[in-house]
DNA sequence: AGTTAAAATGACAACGCTGTCAATAAGCTA
DNA sequence: TAGCTTATTGACAGCGTTGTCATTTTAACT
């Protein structure tokens, strides 16, 4: 019985014989262990948590079916926790949640992983986590974070305008309050700078990431019949790159003859547009699966350190129809 | 010890005075039971697990918050379960999740809730399960599942477009096999019938419920200056109202003066467009409410019967302004 | 008050695993 | 081959609940 657990657990000490003959009865019976008794009896978790309060129904469901994959292939649970973190109770939710479920650890998907009450109340209560941040890596946070680096790919984008041409280019932010817009608009800077191209603040309108926004920012961009010459728009991300695409087609500018327009993060609105959009592409999926990963070998301590995991992703362009040369 | 138990298990034969003491004391620390020691050691469960193949993120989003929000009132956990209906393995998938935790049972999505090689080993398992299912409600089924009443909806929204003086109305259709997309079709058929309007089946198009498919949709039914005269079109969901929309504008086609769009189900979608999509709400966040308590019900048996679970939903026109009267 | 039935509480095993530690088998040395 | 060390296996308790059944308390009667 408890040579079985061995196997199972991929526990040294175990004969090759035995381990085959172990093998091949679990083969035999579709055994599956059951893991309410390994939560119960054993000393680690094996069930994790996803943490989330991104409204984005497609980035959501990128993550959970990373982490998910995950999962199954090591036998882990996910217990999904949909949160705002506007939630005054947010901390009684957490504790709830912990006590629940015994767990072996968190991912926190941004914003919400951005919030150091979060992840100091994590600390506190001893609690594994992993978290997803926009930006730049650092050195410190290589065993927690992953990080998404959209000021490079931000770069990335911009840079692909203004070596087609443009140089007015406006840029429709999402809320201030997220990580990804500033590292986003930093990467743009950035960009404008080594192109010897100015900034200009009046090409920056503070959107909020939905599609309304969007349509709002390609109008006070284009309004008085463009008087700021703009020939390029990057949305924060493609939401908004949609609506602006919607807006300038009510306005009769032609996309991409007249102007230009990239989202960002190649979620499926980007290919539900017409033209499709161009934007860089963020493998939310390959994210939380390598953010699954990490958090179980934090969780399993020294052994079965698992060495390809990727901390540092950054989005890549994927140049569609929606931008072209400036006229 | 197994007092308390009583009480967290709301059990009777526990004094008024012996439940406030014993519920003071979970108040003060906050005591929550363990899941995993419940799941193991009860013999009814407090997981349920959430099953769907449908792609479209915001319905799997709306479907698994309304499970998750009943699971956190009733404390049951949550397991979700993505998967495709063409895998070969599914059989042992589900037997896998089902042995690596004994679950109170399943909420079946649509279109896999369509099939009965699921239902019947289920049955076969004997494991608790409800479905959501597109359709009109029958009587034999009233305690296994939920029906969405697409045929009435569609009624609806076709009356809606006939008494706007709308005759020749086209139809883009959803994938085949989808029972939704008979209900629908049906719906509008009959919508026909009643208002003495002949059916035509040239006005019917046989789209995949995707975008791109309500596109080609539109340009085919508008096809050679639009011989066929349609003055409405109405989209067997949200994605292809949008898409037809998105083709209309491309043909120059003024939307609602010209033409008039309708969509279905009331996803994110219906608003990202412009003008706003006409559409039937179909609320599956409070339908997936429903169908976690039915399946509550069934689990724990006669006692603590929910006698509010409404079984039958019909989406409720919500008129926005891509319909109007014909011109 | 004394008796009896019914209601409320408690004692204890068991759920299916894992951790600990003891027992055994295998491998090695002299 | 005895005598040792090390690798492998097994026995048993315990994780935090619930189900069963015994025990105690309360209520309802004579």
């Amino acid at each position: 019985m408890k040579t079985v657990s061995r196997v199972i657990n991929k526990e040294p000490s175990v004969r090759k014989k035995t381990y085959d003959i172990v093998m091949e009865a679990v083969n035999e019976l579709n055994y599956q262990p059951n893991l309410a008794a390994r939560n119960l009896a054993g000393t680690s978790s094996f069930t994790v948590g996803l943490v989330y309060d991104n409204p984005n129904a497609y980035y959501v469901i990128d993550m959970q079916n990373g982490v998910l994959s995950r999962c199954k292939d090591e036998g882990y649970e996910l217990v999904i926790h949909p949160c705002t973190y506007t939630d005054a109770n947010m901390e009684a939710d957490f504790i709830t949640m912990i006590k629940r479920s015994r767990l072996a650890g968190l991912v926190l998907t941004p914003p919400l992983s951005e919030q150091s009450s979060i992840t100091n109340l994590l600390d506190e209560l001893n609690i594994h986590y992993v978290r997803v941040l926009s930006g730049r890596p650092t050195d410190d946070d290589q065993d927690t974070c992953i990080y998404v680096n959209d000021y490079k790919a931000a770069y990335e984008i911009t840079t692909h305008l203004l070596t087609h041409g443009h140089e007015n280019i406006g840029f429709i932010c999402g809320d201030k309050e997220h990580k990804s817009t500033s590292e986003r608009l930093e990467g743009y800077k950035a960009a404008l700078a080594d192109h010897k191209t100015l900034f200009n603040s009046e090409f920056i309108y503070d959107g909020k990431y939905s599609f309304e926004s969007g349509v709002e920012g390609a109008k006070a961009l284009l309004a008085d019949d463009n008087k700021l010459a703009i020939t390029a728009i990057l949305g924060g991300n493609d939401e908004m790159a949609a609506g602006a695409l919607f807006a300038s087609r009510l306005m009769g500018i032609a996309i991409p003859e007249q102007l230009s327009i990239t989202g960002f993060e190649d979620s499926p609105f980007s290919r539900q547009t017409w033209p499709k959009l161009t934007t860089a592409h963020q493998a939310n999926d390959v994210i939380s699966q390598h953010a699954a990963r990490l958090l179980f070998t934090k969780t399993r301590g020294a052994r079965n350190q698992d060495k390809d995991i990727i901390t540092s992703f950054t989005p890549s362009l994927v140049i569609r129809e929606s931008s072209g040369p400036k006229q």
